[in-house]
DNA sequence: GCTTGACTTAGACATTGTCCATTGTAGGAT
DNA sequence: ATCCTACAATGGACAATGTCTAAGTCAAGC
């Protein structure tokens, strides 16, 4: 957390409380939290922040390439810090958790040259869906 | 298509002008419309049909399994009507196109259990993601 | 400790989607 | 063929998420 907090400084960053707020609050392993949330929970540590500079925060971190968006549900965008690992996302249809995960293999591989259309392919992103144990067992 | 009108009739689905618009509207190969796209290519055969109209028939084609909703950009989903070959899709940065594409092999089997954190995987969606040809050429 | 340009703010606006009360109508009953 | 009625459509308000702008504020270099 602190390293990303350098990193950003040394890449000419001009370091605010309130992106200061906004990095500690993406710090964690299986965070994916929603502009909103992260906008709750930095209100938490600093009131006066407000959603434009959320919003502001969380673009300039995504492209910078220090967080991604994820889009695992279909109503708003999710981030996540976990950025230099690649990583696919296990999705809870119920509850809504998310697990960042690794599956073996390469997806790509899979995909036949004649399915390719002629495309560049540069990305592969794999959302597992089902039930956590929680839901499932209910 | 009208075996899809065809079988809707069949499950009591009471047939109206709107929703046999809306379903015309999603015939097709590599259809993959927004909302707001099926709304406004029903408008142009029936000038009358409202956004409300629009979304429910989608929820509905949705619930019934006819249609496939699909989360490749974050701004709007979109609606695949290809529901009955399953598929996955591959997307262009850039200027947005979606093809649909069938990969070999199972990605459920490259996720190994103790990535699955006790889950139960229904479903595996994979986007592949790059430019086209006209993009890449220009 | 100044200065300055980058950062933040509040709130208006935009887009996408949902809800509800009212009006209309498909399709079975007569 | 006509009538009934439950289901569907309408339009407009509302909600959720995200974007933009003008004006004020402040981090960091001098």
């Amino acid at each position: 957390m602190s390293d990303l907090l350098e990193r950003l400084r040394g890449r000419g960053w001009r370091m605010t409380a309130q992106r200061r707020v906004v990095a500690e609050v993406l710090d964690g392993e299986h965070v994916h939290l929603t502009a909103d949330e992260v906008h709750a929970r930095a209100v938490a540590k600093l009131p006066e922040i407000s959603r434009a500079t959320v919003y502001n925060t969380l673009g300039e971190l995504v492209s910078l390439g220090e967080v991604l968006e994820v889009a695992t549900d279909k109503r708003a965008k999710r981030y996540d810090p976990n950025a230099h690992r690649p990583h696919q996302h296990l999705v809870c249809g119920q509850c809504g958790a998310i697990r960042d995960v690794h599956p073996k293999g390469n997806p790509l591989a899979d995909l036949p040259d004649a399915e390719r259309f002629g495309f560049t392919i540069s990305d592969v992103e794999v959302t597992y869906r089902g039930l956590c144990p929680t839901c499932a067992g209910a």
